[in-house]
DNA sequence: CCCTGATTCGC
DNA sequence: GCGAATCAGG
C-alpha cells in the first residue's frame, strides 16, 4: 500500500480524532500501527501527550467529541437497533419482549425487556482478535458494517448476549413457546 | 500480557 | 519516504 493523498487524508482525520494507532491501522487497511506513527511523524502531526505529564502539558487534542467505545457489557437497552415493544399472549401470562430487526441476518430477533445487552465497539474487521466478539452488525457493503467487538472471556466468537442470539435463533424460539 | 506513542536506522 | 524493530511506558 502506499500513501495516497486520500490515504493521508484520512490519517490526518483519524488521528485527529484521537484513535489510536493501531485502530488508525485497521481503518487504513494494509498498513501496520508503526507504519501510521512513522507518517504522523513525518507529516509533522502534533503528537499524543504523554501520560505522566507535569500539571501544564498538552492535553490529548479534543477528546470530547471521540465516540466512546465501551469494553465490557453495560446494562442498558440495546443501542442503535431498530426496536419495538411487543406484547404477546403465552398462555395467562402476557410477556412483553423487545423485537430487534436484525438486517444483517435477516431475521426478527426478540428478547425479554431489560435484558442486559453489549454495546457496540463498532470494530471493523481487522480491529477483531480472539477476545473480541465477532457479532456482524449492519450491511457488508455499506461503510458502517462493522462488529459488535464486545470483550469475551473464553472461546466463544461471540459475547455471551450474541451467543445466545446465534446459538437460539427466532425460529427455534418461536417453536419453544408454542 | 495487553496496549500506547516515540525513536532509530537500514532499506 | 517508508516502516520494522525497538524502547519506554500505562
Amino acid at each position: 500500500m502506499n500513501w495516497t493523498d486520500e490515504r493521508v487524508e484520512k490519517l490526518k482525520r483519524l488521528w485527529a480524532e484521537g484513535l489510536s494507532a493501531s485502530q488508525i491501522a485497521a481503518q487504513l487497511g494494509g498498513v501496520s500501527r508503526n507504519a501510521v506513527i512513522g507518517k504522523v511523524h513525518r507529516l509533522n502531526l502534533p503528537g499524543r501527550a504523554k501520560a505522566g505529564g507535569s500539571s501544564s502539558a498538552a492535553r490529548p487534542a479534543k477528546r470530547a467529541t471521540q465516540t466512546q467505545r465501551p469494553t465490557t457489557f453495560q446494562a442498558r437497552p440495546a443501542a442503535n437497533a431498530t426496536t419495538r415493544t411487543v406484547a404477546r399472549a403465552s398462555g395467562a401470562t402476557l410477556l412483553k419482549e423487545e423485537v430487534e430487526v436484525d438486517a444483517f441476518h435477516e431475521v426478527e430477533v426478540s428478547r425479554p425487556l431489560n435484558v442486559v445487552v453489549p454495546i457496540s465497539r463498532r470494530l471493523a474487521l481487522t480491529e477483531l482478535t480472539e477476545r473480541t466478539c465477532k457479532w456482524p452488525i449492519g450491511d457488508p457493503m455499506k461503510d458502517d458494517f462493522h462488529f459488535c467487538g464486545c470483550e469475551i472471556n473464553d472461546a466463544s466468537p461471540y459475547c455471551t448476549y450474541h451467543a445466545k442470539l446465534a446459538y437460539q435463533p427466532v425460529s427455534d424460539r418461536r417453536k419453544a413457546a408454542r
